[in-house]
DNA sequence: AATGAATGAGGCTTCATTCAT
DNA sequence: AATGAATGAAGCCTCATTCAT
C-alpha cells in the first residue's frame, strides 16, 4: 500500500514542477494527497525537507550512473559520450520531473543544503568535462581546440533543456532524441553507432 | 536622473533572478530601492505588471533581431546560424538577468499573459527551426537526417543554458563562447568563419 | 530505577521554570526525557495534569509544615516567625523550582484547579498573618500599629522573591539568608537567636 | 485622539498581565482593540517588539527616579530608603501592570533584549544596595552586620511582591503601604517620619 | 508501557493590495 | 509623486490531543 509519506513526495514533485518551490504551498500538497496540513508536518519537519527527500533519492543514483561510465577505462571518450547522453536522457524521460526540480528549485534551499546541491552539480559537471577532455585527447576532429568547460556546458545545456520541451506522450522517444543529440555533437562521424544502436534495440 | 520607476525595474530584475517570482515580495523590492511599498504600487498596478514591464521591453527587441537575420534572403543557412548564435549570446551577455527571468519566471504569469509569453517563445523557436531547415536543404553534412525540432531545441538549450553558468567577470567572453558553440554544431566544417571572425574583430 | 513518569515530572519542572507553562510544549518535555509525545500522554491525561501533579506533591506538605508551627501553642509569636522563615527558606533552597512554578504558573490552570490553588495560597497567607497578629499581641516594639495584612505580605514577598535571585551554588546559604531576614524584620531585637542558632548548627 | 498604536500597547499591557506573554496572542490583542491581526503587524514588527515598546517607555524613567534619590548627596541613607520606597510603591500603584510585565515577562525576550532588561534590573538592584550600604555606614542599629545584597533583595522583594496582592480599589492606599514597609524595615526608629508624612498629606 | 499516525485549532508572520491624504 | 494605515488571505509551522496498535 502506498503510504502518505510516499503520496506526499509524489504530489510535491508534480506540484513543484508546475508551480515552483515558492509557488507550492503545504496546503496544496495536503489537498492533492487528501490529508491535512498537519499530517504533512507529521511526516516532514518542514517544506524544505520534502524537496530534500525527493532529491536525495534521485541525485546520488544519477551521479553513480555517470561515474560508472566515466570510470570505465575500457571505453573510448566517444563511447563514453554516447553512453552519457543515453544515460542522461533516459533519466530525463523517466524522471524528468525530478530533474526539473533539481535544476530549478534546489536554489531555494537554505544555505547548508544549497551548498550540498550546488556541489553535487559541480561534481556532475566535472565528470562530463572529463569525457570531453578524453575525446579531445583521442580524436582529431571532435571538439578540437575548444575549451572543455564550454563544451561540457554546451552538452549539458542541450540535454537538460529537454526537460522544458520534451513531451512524454509526444511523437519523439528519448532514445531517438539521445541519438540525435549524439549525432549533432559528433557530426555523424560515427554513424555506425546509430545503426548498431537501432539494431540492438530489437534484441532488448 | 534615474526615476523610481526605473529603480523598481532594476531592483526587481536582480531580486527575481536570485529569488524567483514568488520568492520576491513587493516589500523586498521597496526596501531594495529605498521607498515604501505604496510607492511601488503607485508606479505599477500589481506585481505581475512589474515583471511584465521588464519582459515587454526586452522580448520584442530580441525577436526583432532574430527576425532580421532569418528573413535576410541573401544569407545562407549556415551564415544565419552563425549570426543567430552571436546575436543570442550577446543578449545573454548583456541582459542575462532578463533572459533568466523570461525563461524561468514567465510561467508564473496569469493565464492571459502566460499565453502571450508562451506564444512569443514559440515564435522564437519557429524562427530557429527555420534556420535548421534551411541548413538541411543547403548542406550535405550538417544536421543531416535529423529532426529539425530536436536540433532547434538542442541549439536553444545549448545557448540558453549559459545563463546558468556564464560569469560576467569570468575568464570567458561571450564572443568566444558563441564561436565555440558554432563550431560544436558545425564540427569545424567552416573554420574559415572563426578566422574571419577574429580578424573582423580588429576592424570594429 | 527512575521511571519515565518521574523523568517527565523532573523535565517539566526544569522546562516550565525556564520557559513558563505556555512556553513549554509537550514536545519539549518528550525530547528532554528522550521519549515520544505519545508516551507523555500515556502517563498524564493532559498538560495541565503534569503541572498539577508537581504542585500536588509539594503544596500540601509545605502547608502542613507551616500549620505545625502556627498551631504549636507553646511557642511565642517571635519564635514562630523565626521558625516560619527558616522553614520557608529551606523549602526555597531545596525546592525553589517548584515554588517558582507554584507562584508563577499556577495562574494558568483552568478555572477549577486555579481556584484550588488560589485558595491554598490564601490559606498559607492566613497562617502567616496569624503569626504577625500574635507578635503584635505579645511584643511592644515589633510590627506595632501596622496592618497585619501588609506585614504578612511584606514577609512573604521578602521570602518568596528569593526564588528569583537565590543561586544554589552561590556564596550564600539559605540558613544564613533566613537568619538575616529574621533580623531585618525584628531589627536585631532578639540577637540571642542568632548566636544560639549558629551554635546549634555545630550540634546538628 | 487615541491612535491604534496606543490602543495596542494598552491592550497588550492588560492582556499580558493576565495571561502572560505566551498566553497572549496577537489575535487577542487585535480583538481587544477592535482591529485585525494585520494591523497589529503594521504597527509592530513582531510580538516581542510590542512588549519591548511598553517596557522601553517605563523602565528608563523608573530608573531615573531612583538615580535622583540615590545621587542626592544631601540625603541621609535612611531618608533615601524612605524616599525610594515611596517612589517605588507609587510606581506600583500607578503602573503596577507595567512593573508586573517587567518583572514577569521580560524573561521571554530573545537573547539580545533579555540581556538588556536583565542588565537594567541589575542596575536598579545596585542602586538599592547603595542605599543599604550608606545606612550601614551612618546608622548603628539598622541592617547592622547584614549582607547588603541580602538586605537589598529583601527590600525589593517586599516592595515588588505587592504587584501580586495590591488591589487598586481596595482599602489600602499606596502611601500607607509604603510607610508601613518603611517602618517594618526601620522598626519604627524614626516614627517622626510617619507623623510628618501624614500631616504633609493634608497640605497636598 | 510505549509509540506512530493523524488532526483541528491556533500561533506568528508575510503578502499583495486598497484607500485616503 | 509618495506615503501611512489598514486589511483579507494565505503561508509555514506548532500545539495538545486522540486513536489504533
Amino acid at each position: 500500500m502506498e503510504t502518505n509519506y510516499d503520496k506526499i513526495l509524489k504530489a510535491t514533485i508534480e506540484l513543484m514542477c508546475n508551480n515552483g518551490y515558492h509557488g507550492t504551498s503545504i496546503q496544496m500538497i495536503a489537498d492533492n494527497v487528501g490529508i491535512t496540513k498537519s499530517t504533512v508536518f507529521h511526516h516532514f519537519k518542514n517544506k524544505e525537507t520534502i524537496l530534500l527527500s525527493i532529491l536525495d533519492e534521485y541525485v546520488p543514483s544519477a551521479t553513480e550512473g555517470l561515474k560508472k561510465i566515466v570510470n570505465d577505462s575500457s571505453l573510448s571518450g566517444v563511447e563514453k559520450l554516447k553512453r552519457f547522453i543515453l544515460h542522461h536522457m533516459k533519466l530525463v524521460g523517466a524522471q524528468g520531473d525530478i530533474i526539473n526540480l533539481n535544476l530549478r528549485e534546489s536554489r531555494y534551499f537554505g544555505d547548508k543544503n544549497r551548498q550540498i546541491y550546488e556541489e553535487s552539480q559541480r561534481v556532475y559537471a566535472r565528470l562530463v568535462r572529463g569525457i570531453v577532455v578524453q575525446i579531445q585527447d583521442e580524436e582529431n576532429t571532435i571538439f578540437k581546440g575548444l575549451n572543455p568547460k564550454v563544451v561540457a556546458n554546451a552538452i549539458q545545456g542541450m540535454c537538460n533543456w529537454s526537460v522544458l520541451w520534451y513531451e512524454k506522450e509526444g511523437e519523439l522517444d528519448m532514445d531517438g532524441i539521445a541519438r540525435q543529440f549524439y549525432q549533432i555533437l559528433t557530426c555523424g562521424i560515427s554513424e555506425a553507432f546509430l545503426k548498431q544502436k537501432s539494431e540492438s534495440k530489437l534484441s532488448v
